[in-house]
DNA sequence: CTCTTATTTCGATACTATTAGAAATACCGT
DNA sequence: ACGGTATTTCTAATAGTATCGAAATAAGAG
């Protein structure tokens, strides 16, 4: 993963409001949750929600699919899980310590 | 940890320039990064990192030693784990099928 | 075709972030 | 104390973001 796409997956999720709403997918699991689920659960203005979730979804953290009138949105778990690789990627690699003798150590 | 503060983690990294830092204090490993080096090696104003690592500071994703005249910055590995932790932290629960039967799943 | 439900776009407002040059401060070595 | 190096604060211009109500669009049901 390159450093800017990583950023704007770091900046998507580092809206309180979006944060809530990607994790609630990420509970979800693959049923995944429809935007009017969504916005009944968290409680938020429907233009609100549209908005944050049009930034999560040009950034590939969600995926949409429309059933009929509902769109049902899901969690990417895979652009997730390289995130989340991205960060404790090339941890230590520089350091003389003996802090990451495994990359689980860090 | 807490949805705000998760938020504010990833917000401070969602930041192209703060994350190049923050990976760079990464691969640095307990060693650290003076100040100056940062700015030697990233190659931007003295104001502006200094700006970004206060940034950083403030929601404790690094820490600050003074080392006489030189400030020495080093990641904060815990709270990194932690951000970790918490995005793939109850993944799925809430799904019927079988994607998340492990958590290394996700 | 019209009604209803689901979701998005528009428009406006208020707030916050990014950047960097210039000036200020901190601290050591001599 | 002086000079030099390291880092921060000040100031300001610019741009971007979050929010929500109102209106608009989309699509199935009757």
């Amino acid at each position: 993963m390159k450093l800017d796409d990583a950023a704007a997956h770091l900046e998507a999720l580092g809206n309180p409001t979006r944060l809530k709403i990607f994790r609630a997918l990420v509970r979800a699991g693959d049923n995944g949750l429809s935007v009017g689920k969504l916005q009944t659960r968290l409680d938020i203005a429907a233009s609100t929600l549209s908005h944050h979730l049009k930034t999560l979804l040009v950034v590939g953290l969600i995926t949409q699919e429309r059933q009929s009138t509902t769109l049902i949105c899901r969690a990417s778990y895979d652009l997730m899980r390289g995130l989340v690789d991205f960060l404790v990627d090339e941890c230590c690699v520089e350091s003389t310590g003996t802090l990451c003798v495994t990359k689980s150590a860090c």
